[in-house]
DNA sequence: TCTCTGATATCATCTATAAGACTCCGATCA
DNA sequence: TGATCGGAGTCTTATAGATGATATCAGAGA
């Protein structure tokens, strides 16, 4: 059916776009939609045009303008309700979500990091350790103590527990210091399929005030982690601890225009 | 064109969706993809097929193989290589985010929900709530002191301090003491736009462990707000101070089968 | 041996079309 | 007056195809 792909070459042809100024179509109706919010002509509560309706304003095809509402509807400006239309939200609390990206900025930076491993060594498992690793109590495991140096200054104590298990490829890696922040620019672990953290306030000891250098009765958080390999058993558990100005957890929520 | 409508429709009844059992044809994919990353199958690194291959081995539409992808792309599963292909990613810490999820389920229990006012007024700004307002110091302010309640339990200690702004809205329903968890769920709020949330590890004074029915040298969570009206301009501040069995800050990164 | 260049594979974006599914509202009927 | 039904509006999902942009790699030329 020739003329049918003449038809269709024709008419992109006819309104192709050269050299997009702003990026792709999606991204600057999108970025014109969240304008609109933010100054205030489309209100929390409000509904705004139907799909069709934008796609015909703008002279886009309705996929496009479909893709710029998804973008806006997962960063949580706009809501679909199915059968009634797009509804701008106010801004929701429950979306706000913080990220370790101060702490992991540092730890990107290969070169002005150094570790030193405090102890290491092969010990029983107590109770804590035991449970993380899904391993009786007694067993042996792998015990690790190690701060991070940033610029010669300490910024981050780390206690590991690793399962003792010669076969494991991560006995070996963990044990290299360069394996901890491999871990967190995610090269090299390929042996690690899921983790999970959890984030604590807490009061330093004296002793770990004074491996942070922080005061003695600082405040700190401590970030625990336990990973899992590919046999959705734990290989690894234990924390980090930093000082409140080492790690930015904060978020911004509602209509940001940057 | 006559025709070239029904050769589409043609094509459309041919293979019609009928009530597809597992939801729609994209997330069927995109869970399927992730099984195999799941079970290895797909190793961190490995290239999975072109979107093309996807969609002639599945019989699906590049469309829909695409908005698989994306979706995983999304979750930071895979990572699409321009020119290239698409691979799949280890587990990345960069990519943790947490949510306040235990603290606002909490909140979205009106009927469990009861507020204590323990102090309100206007007063002189300091030099921190005049710097958090962007007015000047001296300026007067609203300054209150709460304490939220679930099931009768002190949870939260929260204070704030609004601009006095007596032809703005929100003086009035701030003030109201269903606002606070109103602000939670996002709903009546339409005179804020957005918001600025940090949290940090902090030590309860001894008056502020004895609202929460803390021990006395126990941390806690201090989360730090600002929120802003339509003018891009802050209309309040303050922070909730939770104590740490109060809040949940985790997450899971990784793939997950649930 | 090194560098540049062009082909190719692949992703990225957009267009066009169509029918299912859901919600709301109003009209109809008892 | 109240309940029910149907249609309009809207989102949802899907199909097929075209074209631009870019990374990779092999091969030509210096």
């Amino acid at each position: 059916m020739p003329a049918k792909t003449e038809n269709k070459n024709a008419a992109a042809s006819g309104r192709r776009r050269e050299a997009s100024p702003e990026g792709p179509a999606y991204a600057r109706l999108a970025g014109r939609i969240k304008q609109m919010i933010s100054s205030g002509e489309y209100q929390p509560g409000a509904k705004i045009p139907s799909e069709a309706a934008i796609s015909k304003e703008y002279g886009l095809s309705p996929m496009t303008v479909r893709q710029a509402v998804g973008q806006l509807v997962d960063q949580g400006l706009l809501r679909r309700v199915h059968g009634s239309g797009t509804y701008v939200c106010g801004p929701d609390w429950t979306r706000a979500s913080f990220s370790l990206e101060g702490l992991l900025e540092l730890l990107h930076d290969k070169n002005g990091i150094s570790i030193k491993i405090l102890r290491a060594g092969i010990v029983k498992a107590k109770a804590r350790a035991a449970a993380a690793l899904e391993i009786r109590e007694g067993s042996p495991i792998i015990s690790l103590m190690r701060l991070v140096y940033h610029e010669g200054r300490p910024f981050l104590l780390n206690k590991a527990s690793l399962r003792f298990d010669p076969r494991s490829p991560i006995v070996e890696s963990e044990l290299e210091v360069s394996s901890l922040s491999g871990l967190f620019t995610g090269k090299g672990n390929s042996f690690i399929k899921k983790a999970l953290l959890l984030v604590e306030p807490c009061l330093l000891s004296p002793e770990e005030a004074g491996f942070l250098e922080g005061d003695r009765e600082s405040a700190a958080f401590k970030i625990n982690y336990t990973f899992y390999g590919y046999s959705d058993s734990p290989v690894g558990s234990g924390w980090f601890l930093a000082l409140r100005k080492a790690v930015t957890l904060s978020t911004r929520i509602g209509v940001w225009d940057d």
